[in-house]
RNA sequence: GGCGCCUUCGUCAAGUGGUUAAGACACCGCCCUCUCACGGCGGGUUCAUGGGUUCGAAUCCCAUAGGCGUCACCA
C-alpha cells in the first residue's frame, strides 16, 4: 500500500441488539485508528443469517455508537460513495462475485445435501465436502437447468499452507489441508460472513481490518479469497478478546455471568458514556508515551496508535471502571451531577425532595456507579434499626454510657434552635460551640450524634449534615427515640 | 482431538540484552477529618516452568505447562 492510501476502517457488527463490550472496544479502536490517522470509519451491517435478525437493531448499534460518541463517517442512513452498507441490500453484488470465482477455478458449484453431522459421526469430517469438487461441467449444468437448489464453495488448495502478516502477531501460517471447502453463497442465495466480508472490505476500499481474535484461523480463506480475485491484502489486526473474571476467580471470555457485558448494561448501572469508553479504550491500549489515564474522545483520537495495543487478553476489572467513574463525577459540577443522579434516587420524601442539590454534592465524591445511591441513601428515608453496639468507637473515645451523657444536652440545644437556622453551617457553629464548652473532642461528640440519626457507622456527610437533610423534626424525633432505646 | 494464538504484581500495564522491573486500580498502614469518601504520604516475593545462547536475559532460541480461540449453508 502507498503512502497516499487513505486509511479506511470499518465496524461491522451482526444486528443482534445487544452491543458487547467486546464489540464496543472493537468499534472504538477502529474509530480511534481512523480518526488518528486522519481516514474514515465505516459502520457496515452484516445481516445475512436471515434466522438470527433482530428487528430494530440497526437503529439500536448506531444509537449505542452515539451514545459512546463512535461517529461513523459512512453507514445506513448516512451515506457515502461505497453503499449500500447493509449487507442484505448487496446480494446481487455478492452472487456476481460468487460466479466469477466460479468461472475462474476458484470455487464450484455444490449440490449435496448438508451431510455434516452424519460425517461427523463417522469420524471422516476432514476434508468434507468435496464431493461436487470435480463434477462433470455437463452434470453441473443439469442441476442448474433442473432448479437443484445448490450453494458455491471455495475450492481450497488441498496441500501447502497460507501465510499473512497480522500487525500484532506477526506472521501467522495454516497449513491448507485445515481449510475446509467453505460455503460462500448460501442455499438461499445469501453470502456468508467469510465471503461477503471480504468482498464488502475490497469494494468499500477499507485498509485496515480490525476485529477479534476469533477470526485469527479464518484469516487465511479470506486471504486466498483476495489472491483468487488478484486484489492487495489490506493491513490484519486481530484483538485479543476481552475476559472476565467470575466469584470464583476463574478467568473466562466475558459473559452473563460476570454481570453487565454490554454497554447498555454499563450505562443503566449509572457509568457514565465517557468513563465506560475511557475504560475500555484502555483495556488492551497502552498510549506508551504517558501515564495519563482520563482521556477526552479528542485526546484518544490523538493519541491512538497500533503500538499501544496488546496482544494478550485483558480481564474487565469493575474496580478499575469504578475509578475512573468516580473520577468523571469528580470532574463534573455539583449542578450537572445533581441532575444526572437524581432519576437513580427514585420517591424522596419531600424533606429530602427539596434538599436534593445539597445530597447530590454529599454523594458525589463517594460513588462509583449511580445505580449505589439508593443504598446510599436508604437511612434518609427511614431509620434502620441498629444495635447499641455502633456507638462505640475506639478512635474518637466513645462508649455506650459516654453517648449516655453527650446525647441529652445535645438534643436540648437542637431543639432550642430556630427552624429558620437549621442549616448546615448554623448547626455545625452551634454545636460546636457547646463542644469547646464542655471540653470534648469533636468526634467524640459527634459520632454518638451521627449513629443516633442515621442507625450507621458509614454515612454520605457527618452529623451536621444529615441533621439539615432530615430537618428539625424528623431529626429530633429520631434522637429521642435512639437515646430512650439506649437508655432502657 | 487437529490447527492457531497468548503468558510481567490480584487486575490494567511500561519494558524490546545491563533498570532499585515504571505508573494506575484494588488491598494494607499513617496523615487529614463531625464517620466514610476526597486529598496527601508510605507498604507488598510480579517477569508460568525447565533448558539453552550470552560476561550479563523479563527481553533471544527450544521444550513443557496452563489459558483462550477455531474446526457451521453463525458472525
Amino acid at each position: 500500500m502507498n503512502q497516499e492510501t487513505r486509511v479506511r476502517t470499518r465496524f461491522a457488527p451482526s444486528p443482534t441488539g445487544y452491543m458487547h463490550i467486546g464489540n464496543l472496544r472493537t468499534a472504538l479502536y477502529a474509530y480511534l485508528f481512523a480518526k488518528a490517522k486522519g481516514g474514515d470509519f465505516i459502520l457496515r451491517i452484516e445481516d445475512t443469517d436471515r434466522a438470527r435478525y433482530v428487528a430494530d437493531a440497526v437503529e439500536f448499534i448506531q444509537n449505542t455508537l452515539k451514545a459512546a460518541h463512535i461517529v461513523p463517517d459512512e453507514g445506513p442512513g448516512i451515506g457515502g460513495d461505497v453503499g449500500p452498507y447493509v449487507q442484505s441490500e448487496r446480494q446481487e453484488i455478492y452472487r456476481r462475485y460468487a460466479e466469477d470465482l466460479v468461472k475462474s477455478g476458484h470455487a464450484y458449484y455444490c449440490f449435496c445435501d448438508d451431510k455434516r453431522e452424519e460425517q461427523e459421526i463417522a469420524g471422516s469430517f476432514k476434508g468434507y465436502p468435496r464431493t461436487c469438487r470435480d463434477l462433470p461441467l455437463a452434470e453441473v449444468e443439469r442441476h442448474l437447468a433442473a432448479g437443484d437448489p445448490y450453494v458455491i464453495r471455495q475450492k481450497m488448495p488441498l496441500a501447502g499452507e497460507t501465510t499473512y502478516f497480522d500487525v500484532l502477531h506477526g506472521n501467522i501460517t495454516i497449513p491448507n489441508e485445515e481449510l475446509e471447502d467453505q460455503v460462500l453463497l448460501k442455499r438461499d442465495g445469501l453470502p456468508t460472513y467469510n465471503f461477503a466480508n471480504v468482498i464488502d472490505d475490497h469494494l468499500m476500499g477499507v485498509t485496515h481490518i480490525i476485529r477479534g481474535a476469533e477470526f485469527i484461523t479464518s484469516t487465511p480463506k479470506h486471504v486466498l479469497l483476495y489472491e483468487a480475485y488478484g486484489w492487495d491484502l489490506p493491513v490484519f489486526i486481530h484483538l485479543a478478546p476481552v475476559m472476565g473474571k467470575d466469584a470464583e476467580g476463574q478467568v473466562s471470555k466475558l459473559s452473563k455471568r460476570h454481570g453487565a457485558t454490554s454497554f447498555n448494561d454499563l450505562v443503566n448501572m449509572g457509568y457514565l458514556p465517557e468513563a465506560i469508553t475511557n475504560y475500555v479504550a484502555l483495556l488492551g491500549w497502552n498510549p506508551k508515551t504517558t501515564n495519563q489515564e482520563i482521556f477526552s474522545m479528542e485526546e484518544l483520537k490523538e493519541l491512538f496508535s497500533l503500538e499501544g495495543l496488546s496482544k494478550s487478553p485483558a480481564i474487565f476489572d469493575y474496580d478499575k471502571l469504578g475509578w475512573i467513574n468516580g473520577e468523571y463525577f469528580k470532574r463534573l459540577t455539583d449542578a450537572e451531577f445533581a441532575a444526572l443522579a437524581r432519576p437513580y434516587a427514585g420517591d424522596l420524601p419531600e424533606n429530602l425532595a427539596a434538599k436534593w442539590d445539597f445530597l447530590a454534592a454529599l454523594l458525589r465524591t463517594r460513588l462509583t456507579k449511580l445505580a449505589d445511591i439508593p443504598g446510599e441513601i436508604a437511612f434518609l428515608k427511614e431509620m434502620p434499626p441498629f444495635a447499641a453496639a455502633l456507638y462505640v468507637n475506639k478512635r474518637n473515645k466513645v462508649t455506650v454510657e459516654k453517648s449516655l451523657e453527650i446525647l441529652p444536652p445535645i438534643i436540648e440545644i437542637l431543639a432550642g434552635i430556630d427552624e429558620a437556622n437549621w442549616t448546615n453551617d448554623y448547626l455545625y457553629a452551634a454545636l460546636n460551640e457547646h463542644i469547646e464548652k464542655v471540653g470534648l473532642k469533636k468526634g467524640t461528640a459527634m459520632w454518638p450524634l451521627r449513629i443516633a440519626l442515621a442507625g450507621q457507622t458509614v454515612t454520605p456527610g457527618g452529623a451536621t449534615e444529615i441533621l439539615y437533610l432530615l430537618g428539625k423534626e424528623i431529626s429530633l424525633e429520631r434522637l429521642r427515640d435512639s437515646l430512650d432505646k439506649l437508655s432502657v
